[in-house]
RNA sequence: CGCGGGGUAGAGCAGCACGGCAGCUCGUCGGGCUCAUAACCCGAAGGUCGCAGGUUCAAAUCCUGUCCCCGCAACCA
């Protein structure tokens, strides 16, 4: 009976916080393909977990006062709750600090140390500590971060490379033999055009920046970086073992059927992990799907703008199957998706509550009431049945045919035009004017009949996506779950069976205004809990990695003085450049700062701010900067000019 | 200056690889119905497909140019 084995993974988690609803997605989309292909008869393994390691832990920890483990512990357990309370039916939760696991990668590492794919080396170039990554100058944005936009420093560290070279033409034969293997496809393009084609530097795979890692077993400075960690635990998870001890699962079910990632490690999967795994001769998985994201309506989710939405607070207003049918439903197969309070209640309104909800509703009250719940098949057709049987029968096949392409959002789509069908249908037959009429009390049963084997075919093909309202639709029309190959068949409701009395609504209808009123009170109460927890709400402070000691001579260089900015304006064709005429003593100097978006050109002019002077021209996007404005940055990059306190005339020498 | 995504009806989106009547959902308006959660069904209004050119019998779709927005990402692997 078995199709056959079927094995899909998420990505795993980063426990550095709390997963909002954007994470939470990944793991529903998951889930909703899990559970399909079960229904389809697959012997599916689903891989889901917590990726737990590297600096940004470590220092998270520090800062909350607890052990890096402690502090992962907290969060993985945060993370599972979650998937959880999403009802997500995965099989088995891996964390990379799980012994087995950890135990795997060392062995990984030495194996590709020992076979020469990888070699020590040494990392010279720009580094940016949040990011953990280093970059090349050429890589960086006005001598920033390109990623994140922050200062970067040059560093210098002993490192492990994992040789890329070797195995690129043959991934790219891979990839162009496989054109299932990376999707949507426009992603492919981009991978083979950026990345593979242009040539790949080879891979940093360990640090000696921090300690939070596994160690490399052989050189105990080092930690193993990432990559190698983390994507391996799709093998380790199934029982890998380098030494060829491979547990039962692993044998099944690798190479995995489906990586479902976000679009943002795609790169990393469609390029570093098969390579790796090519490293270690193993096959290559089937297809990775990049999926895209989720967005907050006003904007990207900040916590300082205070409009993250995170799944249980969804969950705690909407209810579980309402969230997974948001995101499953709105989420676009290759676009981002949108996501607002807004949206949600009108999608819980209208599709749920009243083309859902209300069909069953109104269904089994008039089993109810024609024929105390029994629903019975008299056989009494009409010409009119035949259109409604066909869309009911035929969903089946629409839904698997999107399944099949992994369009999720339109596969629901399917199943909700079934329901919109059977709506249609009670107009059609209008069962509350057959009742009146003695003589047709067998039509008005085959009516009902036909409604309740709709309602139970869509109700079972909706079980991949909304679980529980699925179940609770069958055992109120007192159905029985069925395969998807059954699906296809109209007529297996068996006649003469009794509804319930007493039907629950499955979706009650939403005030957005209540809904709206309750996402206000909710975050004042998150901000009054956080403000409780830390009394006194102290400033947030700063620390930045410690730079070299310098002599005073080498302070005496930098000359800084005052200057008035007496004309700025906007640099054309750059993003955040403002160009100053900044009058310094008798001389002006034009100066190129990145801040636009901070202050704007007419702001500028007037301020006086203190300049560093003897810096050496550079040009910026094709515009010469004599110097530079000197400002603080806070934590979310907000930028603030320095300007003196007193009143200070231009040219005033800044010591 | 870099890379990526986008601009189609009031809102959210599809259509574009392969040109052929501009579509879906919500909302709005009108009608119908009363079994049902003011739900359901039918109908209508509303878009020169960002702008300007070009190719073509025919362009949202292909080409060229241009403007605008967003992201570089989920608390920052």
């Amino acid at each position: 009976m078995t199709k056959g084995n079927y094995y899909i993974t998420t990505a795993i988690a980063y426990t550095s916080g709390k997963p909002h609803i954007g994470n939470t997605y990944e793991i529903v989309l998951a889930d909703s393909i899990a559970r399909y292909k079960r229904q389809q008869g697959y012997n599916v393994r689903f891989q889901t977990g917590t990726d737990e390691h590297g600096q940004k832990i470590e220092i998270k920890a520090k800062d909350a006062g607890v052990t890096p483990k402690e502090f992962v512990d907290g969060v993985a357990g945060q993370i599972k709750d979650i998937w959880d309370l999403m009802n997500t039916s995965y099989d088995k939760f891996v964390r990379t600090t799980d012994e087995y696991h950890e135990k795997q990668i060392q062995k990984i590492f030495k194996k590709l140390y020992e076979q020469g794919d990888i070699y020590k080396g040494e990392y010279e170039g720009m580094y940016c500590t949040p990011c953990e990554s280093f970059f090349t100058s050429s890589q960086l944005v006005d001598g920033k971060c390109p990623d994140c936009g922050r200062e970067v420093q040059n560093a210098k560290e002993e490192a492990y490379f994992l040789k890329l070279g070797k195995y690129t033409q043959r991934l790219i034969d891979h990839i162009n033999a496989n054109p299932e293997f990376i999707q949507p496809e426009s992603r492919k393009n981009e991978m083979m055009n950026n990345f593979l084609l242009a040539g790949l530097q080879d891979l940093c795979v360990s640090r000696t920046s921090f300690k939070w890692g596994i160690p490399v077993d052989f050189d105990d400075r080092h930690v193993v970086y990432v990559w190698i960690d983390a994507l391996s635990n799709y093998i380790t998870g199934l029982g890998y073992d380098v030494d060829g001890n491979h547990g039962d699962l692993y044998k099944n079910f690798w190479p995995a059927d489906l990586h479902l990632i976000g679009k943002d490690i795609l790169r990393f999967h469609t390029i570093y992990w098969p390579i790796m795994l090519m490293a270690l001769d193993l096959p290559l998985p089937k297809q990775i799907f990049g999926h895209p994201w989720l967005l907050q309506g006003d904007g990207k989710m900040s916590k300082s703008k205070g409009n993250v939405i995170y799944a249980d607070d969804l969950v705690d207003l909407f209810g579980v199957d309402a969230v997974r049918y948001f995101v499953l439903h709105e989420m676009p197969f290759d676009n981002d998706g949108v996501i607002t309070w807004e949206l949600v209640t009108e999608r819980v309104n209208s599709d749920l509550a009243n083309t859902l909800g209300n069909l069953v509703n109104r269904t089994i009250s008039m089993s109810n009431k024609y024929f105390g719940g029994v629903v019975k098949n008299e056989g009494v057709t009409e010409e009119i049945d035949a259109d409604f049987i066909s869309v009911v029968a035929g969903t089946k096949d629409k839904v698997e045919e999107k399944m099949n392409k992994l369009r999720v959002a339109d596969a629901i789509t399917e199943i909700f035009n079934l329901f919109k069908r059977c709506n249609k249908y009670i107009d059609e037959t209008m069962p509350w004017a057959l009742a009146k009429d003695e003589a047709k009390q067998g039509r008005l049963a085959t009516v009902l009949y036909n409604l309740v084997e709709g309602i139970s075919i869509g109700a079972n093909l909706l079980y991949a996506f909304m679980p529980e309202t699925s179940e609770k639709i069958l055992a109120q029309l007192n159905a029985s779950k069925r395969d998807i190959e059954e699906l296809a068949t109209f007529g297996k409701y068996e006649s003469g069976t009794k509804v319930t009395e007493t039907p629950e609504i499955l979706f009650a209808r939403l005030d957005v205004n209540e809904i709206l009123e309750k996402v206000e009170a909710m975050k004042a109460a998150a901000a009054a809990a956080n403000g409780e927890a830390k009394e006194e709400p102290a400033e947030p402070v700063i620390d930045i990695e410690a730079k070299p000691e310098i002599s005073y001579d080498d302070f005496a260089k930098l000359q800084f003085q005052v200057g008035e900015i007496i004309a700025c304006e906007e640099v054309k064709k750059s993003k955040k450049l403002l160009c100053s005429q900044v009058k310094i003593g008798s001389q002006v100097k034009q100066i190129v700062s990145g801040i636009k978006g901070h202050y704007t050109a007419e702001e500028m002019v007037g301020k006086k701010v203190m300049v560093l002077v003897n810096l050496k021209p550079a040009t910026l996007a094709g515009v010469l900067s004599e110097g530079m404005l000197l400002c603080a940055e806070d934590e979310n990059g907000v930028l603030a000019l320095m300007t003196p306190e007193k009143k200070m005339p231009s040219g005033a020498e800044i010591a």
